[in-house]
DNA sequence: GACTTTGACTTTCTCTGACTTTCGTACTAA
DNA sequence: TTAGTACGAAAGTCAGAGAAAGTCAAAGTC
């Protein structure tokens, strides 16, 4: 079996136990019994952000390598949230997307709040509480779309 | 765990604590075993102004550093956003705010975006467009007020 | 010919220690 | 007093050594 395969397989394996991987180049290199600069080509070959991947690193002393996978789900899930809603949103509802949202990690704490205050029912008093929930749907989709294309 | 590391957490959590925090560099360098110089390191690499930090200090017999974040300036600046914002606010003066924001380094490109999506033409099109202008800015200032209390 | 593997060389980050500058205080001289 | 000086106690600077990771081209394999 190849090297690359090996060395692809054992990270893999990191992946699948703890979501991300966070090796020492050297070590790594050491361990497999190889150059260190071949981890480096199994990186690039495979582990490429087309595949899905993060790889994020630092030099000098105490330095590392992480890789980390995309979550593919992620904008699925946005997608989906967003054509769940009609026309019509209620703030109930609304906030219980949010913190859903928030729950399974697809967005962060801050962007929650950013949400959360741009259709609260004080953001959006001008409006008569008739015409709120419309035009609270529509906010919402916007903002859920816009982190989508991020 | 790296020494700077260590150092910097150290910090964080006398900033996270009373808001400032004030040290003596060769105390601090003796509780971690470690060369004074090694503080004025961690201090130009992890705590510069683009980071969002200010540094003083004082040579001589009681001499001290001081680490302060900068967040008197983002509330100061966000409030008086805030504040010249009438019951009315128009697109293109929203868009200007943002991006004023943003060039100043008070809010991040994704907060940036968040903004100008929630206040688009497009997220309140259910409004008849002499309306928006009035919801426009309920929403700005409540997301705006939301990010001074963070 | 395309993909792998290797190794020499480069760049970045961390840590250390010798040397410098600044500040406060105590002492001295006019 | 008042000014000046000397000294000690900080913090600052900088260059060099060491520890990783990155790059790239040449050689090897299938």
């Amino acid at each position: 079996m190849r090297l690359s395969d090996m060395l692809t397989e054992y990270i893999m394996e990191m992946l699948n136990e703890t979501g991300d991987a966070e090796i020492k180049r050297n070590e790594l290199a050491n361990h497999f019994g190889c150059v260190p600069s071949q981890i480096n080509y199994v990186l690039t070959s495979r582990f490429t952000p087309e595949q899905g991947y993060i790889v994020e690193s630092r030099r000098g002393g105490g330095g590392y390598i992480r890789i980390t996978r995309i979550n593919a789900d992620k904008s699925q899930t946005l997608m989906h949230v967003v054509n769940s809603i009609g026309n019509s949103l209620d703030r109930m509802t609304a906030e219980v997307m949010i913190n859903n949202l928030m729950g399974v990690g697809v967005i962060s704490e801050d962007v929650a709040r950013l949400l959360a205050s741009a259709i609260s029912d004080r953001a959006l008093a001008p409006i008569e509480p008739r015409g709120r929930d419309i035009v609270r749907a529509s906010i919402f989709k916007n903002m859920i779309l816009n982190l989508y294309g991020r």
